[in-house]
DNA sequence: TCATTACGCAACCAAAAAGTTGCATTAATT
DNA sequence: AATTAATGCAACTTTTTGGTTGCGTAATGA
């Protein structure tokens, strides 16, 4: 999940596509200074990690938004903060103890 | 940033390290099945992120996590978070609307 | 002092990732 | 029916990345 935001051409994409619009390969090639394919590429990478969803309509396939994965990452990163702040705690309850 | 944490195995050291005590570059080599060197590479990796930090105390060099990227990493996220939750009642604003 | 421990630097290698090109296919348009 | 627009598939090239090995150096300890 982060290996696939890790890319500044795929978060670009995740980013572009925060607002809920779903949007066609083509459209997102358009003002990306690659080729269609390259666009593809990491919209697979951004599905698969389930960053996207993917539902064809017609001759062209529109990528969406997709939250969950989003706030399980969010979930990672405020445990991590959150280990890291008791360990402030013990450090400072150690010091205080120390102190006395 | 993302980028820095997409690798498992840098994932990992730093996942040890929010317990916020720091580590020689030996001492977590111990444990990774990999050489030296590579979790050097690592290291500098997450440093250079400003994940975590370094200063070399005698003849080992000790890495310790740093909360800062961390915290700006959790605001982007809730940033983009926040986008699709007002996207997400402007269409439903806009279905209501469309319903009356 | 001499061995050992902890590290840095640089070259090297293999595998994965990023991107391109060419061609085939399906759907929409006229 | 013929053309065009939107995509898929596959092969290929080029960088990047993850990892190793070899060697040199600074700090520790006996």
């Amino acid at each position: 999940m982060f290996a696939a935001l890790g890319d500044p051409t795929r978060l670009a994409i995740f980013d572009r596509l925060a607002d809920g619009k779903p949007r066609s390969i083509s459209t997102l090639s358009d003002d990306a200074d690659m080729t269609r394919q390259a666009v593809t590429k990491h919209l697979r990478v951004l599905e698969s990690a389930g960053l996207v969803q993917n539902h064809r309509v017609g001759r062209e396939s529109q990528y969406a938004f997709c939250p969950d994965q989003l706030a399980q990452a969010r979930a990672y990163l405020d445990q991590v903060a959150g280990r890291w702040e008791s360990a402030l705690m013990r450090l400072k309850t150690f010091v205080e103890d120390d102190d006395s």
